[in-house]
DNA sequence: CGAATAGTGTCTGTAAGACACTATTCC
DNA sequence: GGAATAGTGTCTTACAGACACTATTCG
């Protein structure tokens, strides 16, 4: 701050010159539950789309736009949000159309959050309700790297709030790739884990089946995935099978080979 | 706009309750000259940081947060921006810590932009001087995933305003690692080009010597990457060598098999 | 016992990188 | 002619995916 001249002109500066603008985080919160990827949504409990589903999310205070979205998303979920093992949050984006927001223009930076299965969020929440949904029952369009067929409910059609709809997508694919590139699956389990609780993340999250024995030898040789805990479940699978060994994530955090969704040639157009 | 009770909600909201936030957009736009990576900066002419360089930018108006890109793109360079064929605009991040503007809160929404050679920036420029930096030259901090060497000639300490030299640090390797998976080293060229000028962007992007000959079977091996342009050049290199035969860019917009960067296999920690 | 699962062995096709080599053109 | 470059051939190694198979555990 000792640039020369510059604190006499800060002084005469007025901040409420210009149009007002505001700026707010939203939040895509993934998690898996019963095998299927989930998201949280909370019920607007007020203006504007009052009633309709939308992303987590609020403005921004005097705080960085991480901790905006941190904050937002311990107050709707109950978790502490950036600790080791815990919750992974990354910026996704800023989406800022004018008139995406009725009020004014507001300019609204997304996150992508991965979570363990949590527990219902109910208590200490601002929403009216906030409520996981799976992914694959919300009729998200097609898009547009992704041949998702359209499952959608009849009856189930969730609109969701401002332009959410379009985020949503966006981390849906960012949820996506991250899983090819980094070892951020273990982030969607506990912190001792099998190799197949993170092949049924890998399904749930591409929406796909993965040969359970080239995946678990792919996930072994990867330097720096995962490493072993020393330790085995204490009973098979319910339904049969032997005991699965454990394992915790590695040091790694770039999967080098990276592990591929599987037939991705055709999408190049 | 069907909501109900939301327009008398409306009309009663005031934008000025909040404490006021400005939105900027910057823009690393990458070019390659001389067969080395620049990153076009302009000197500010006013305050803050009045006389350092900076990355173009400037507060978005009543348009699209991409059209602001844009626009204040256009207004340095005086090429029109999102033409095909012409310069490729895409969004980075979004840098907002407190405190980064000693104005006020100043939320930016950074662009990555690349360019074939452009002529230089003059008439027609806001800021009182703009100009192509080599990357190479402007001493930037190791960045996690990249082992350059520091070669900051000595003086040339460009120290960028605000937090510049962050944001082009990701846009650098944002940059290097959209190369690896999109056919987007064609936007540094122009129309037609030798399969050797392409070898060329890469090489300036990552700072490494590629095998000539490996590159070649690799580029047109990979489906929709690049097509025959059925014409050769009308002389060979400067320094010898037949006539390269000209190629236009595909229909791809992945790379498939990607062009994985050489050795960053040690690179996962 | 039968079914389901954990984990390993093996084979094939593809791809990356190293190296060598020819052909063409500029100076 | 000599040097530089365009482009191809070939070999080795690594890896992805298909398939088969064994071992272990639950009900």
């Amino acid at each position: 701050m000792e640039r020369p001249g510059e604190a006499e002109y800060l002084e005469t500066y007025d901040p409420h010159a210009y149009p007002a603008v505001a700026v707010s985080v939203d939040i895509a919160l993934f998690t898996i539950r019963d095998r299927h990827l989930h998201v949280l949504l909370v019920k607007r409990g007020e203006h504007p789309y009052k009633g309709e589903w939308a992303l987590p999310g609020g403005f921004v205070r005097d705080e960085t736009l991480e901790a905006a979205a941190a904050r937002e998303l311990t107050s709707e979920t109950g978790v502490p949000c950036p600790g080791p093992g815990g919750i992974h949050l990354e910026q996704l984006g800023t989406y800022g159309d004018p008139g995406r927001d009725p009020r004014m223009r507001v300019v609204s930076v997304a996150y992508v959050a991965f979570a363990p299965d949590l527990p219902d969020p109910r208590e200490g929440s601002d929403a009216a309700a906030a409520q996981y949904f799976p992914i694959d029952e919300l009729g998200l369009p097609e898009d547009v790297r992704g041949r998702r067929s359209i499952q959608q409910a009849p009856g189930t059609s969730t609109r969701l709030a401002f332009d959410h709809t379009r985020i949503l997508v966006d981390a849906l694919e960012r949820c996506r790739s991250k899983l090819e590139y980094t070892p951020l699956a273990a982030s969607f389990v506990g912190e001792e884990f099998t190799i197949s609780e993170l092949r049924n993340v890998y399904e749930a999250v591409w929406g796909e089946q993965l040969h359970a024995g080239n995946f678990h030898r792919k996930v072994l040789s990867v330097p720096g995935f995962v490493e072993s805990a020393e330790k085995t479940t204490e009973r098979g699978g319910t339904r049969g099978g032997p005991r699965a060994k454990l394992y915790r994530v590695g040091d790694a955090h770039l999967l080098h080979p990276a592990l591929l969704r599987p037939g991705r040639e055709d999408e190049v157009r």
